[in-house]
DNA sequence: CGGGGCCTTGAGGCAATTCAAATTATGTGG
DNA sequence: CCACATAATTTGAATTGCCTCAAGGCCCCG
């Protein structure tokens, strides 16, 4: 069977990123029980403060992890492609430090903890890929902290779009002319920085052939000196195999 | 037996902030086999790309995870304290991502993996405190997403300062006029601003009444102004009983 | 064809940076 | 305990990257 053709298929696939799954172990994901919920554009997933109790997998669509200040200012923490787990720290810390929503209509796959602690009690090797999975998601978020305290708005621009292919090319989404999964406002919540220069910025990458856009769609005309210019360099995502991104176009 | 007095009396209690241990599932901890190490100040524990085979816990002093660009800028991405597991994730993720440095003269305690794996298949709750305590941490990371990418410089170093303070003082040490663990170069990489501006921002918040400074020693006047400076909530540190520092002076 | 997102552009202002140097702490060996 | 070296902090002046405010344009969709 093809895994893509289930719903957890590309978690699966996620997973295997980052540790080995036996035909078996694999199975034994993809008979775990689970609700399919369809999510409009913009609806939460979790809010902050919540108990929760399911473990989210994006199924199809695109998500974002954010925390808010004081004064309302939201800071985008995590952006979720297509196979990513939204919340696998809600396993283990069951309150919600901050708020899952979607950023486009998605569909998520709803594990109960309850369901998904007795697969990795039963399989060591199923736990492990879990916890692998999970941590190079935080090694991610430590990549942000560079990213935004370290580098220029060009640099962080380009760094994010970067990471954002790499990730989307890995689940084999798309593989050019990458529908964006997120608007400038969105990657100005991402980088810490204001729409209208995200929106400036981006023109001043276009300027040098290094993205081309037309609409939502971005494509990168000169892979090699966008990574240059985003100081790019996917060590930190984890993935075993060289990621393929290096091709395209 | 007072647990302080043991290496790893500390560590005990950084987990019990997050989770229970039972005075069993206590000992079992204070009897993993470790071994015991002076580093001086700005040794390094483990450096970016290492292959990891032990978890570090801090036993005294303070250390820094940091992480560089192409350009050889610095972020300092975690800060811990005493009692603070430095690398639990690398128990799933042995290849290191980033560096461990000591800031002060410090002692750790090294733990092989394959130990205190051992004891978390054992017990249950060991394990599940472990893992909580792991993803406080990462909460943490997030948390400084949120700073770097939303505050200004005064909020960003008053919700440091409050952070460091709390960690700190949940831990028991040094109640008044607490000695900061890191210099002012050092706060201008866990922020994201320059050594310079850091010192002036230090100024303004001195003037303002909301630090007193005394060389190495940092005293809050008036913790209160300094968390509201700060937009700071401890919520996101994920500890159990309500931390006391709001009475310190 | 009208309304609401989203994107785009301009002008002016400011927070934070850069560069450079002086001053003050900290530590060390004699 | 002093003299020296080194690290850390402090200050000034000039610059700039990014922000704020404000308005206009585009495009999708009902």
């Amino acid at each position: 069977m093809n895994p893509i053709d289930h719903p957890l298929g590309r978690f699966v696939s996620r997973l295997r990123m980052h540790a080995d799954l036996s035909a078996c172990e694999t199975d034994s994901i993809l008979d775990l029980p689970f609700t399919r919920a369809a999510r409009r554009q913009n609806a939460y997933v979790t809010r902050e403060g919540d108990a929760v109790a399911h473990c989210a997998i994006l199924i199809s669509g695109y998500a974002v992890r954010h925390r808010m200040t004081g004064e309302g200012d939201r800071q985008i923490m995590a952006i979720y492609v297509p196979g990513d787990p939204l919340n696998l720290d809600h396993l283990f810390l069951p309150l919600a430090d901050d708020a899952l929503q979607t950023v486009q209509p998605a569909e998520v796959a709803l594990i109960r903890h309850s369901d998904l602690r007795q697969l990795m009690d039963t399989s060591a090797e199923v736990a492990n890929a879990i916890m692998t999975t999970m941590l190079a998601d935080v090694s991610i978020f430590r990549e942000w902290i560079l990213n935004i305290g370290q580098r220029d708005a060009k640099e962080k621009i380009a760094h994010l779009l970067c990471e954002l292919a790499i990730r989307i090319e890995s689940q084999g989404i798309e593989a050019k002319g990458r529908p964006l999964p997120i608007n400038q406002l969105q990657i100005a919540e991402a980088t810490g920085l204001t729409a209208v220069h995200v929106n400036r910025t981006l023109k001043a990458l276009q300027a040098e052939g290094l993205i081309k856009r037309k609409g939502q769609l971005v494509e990168f005309p000169d892979w090699r000196r966008l990574r240059e210019a985003g100081d790019f360099d996917p060590y930190y995502l984890h993935i075993r195999q060289g990621p393929t991104a290096e091709s395209a176009g």
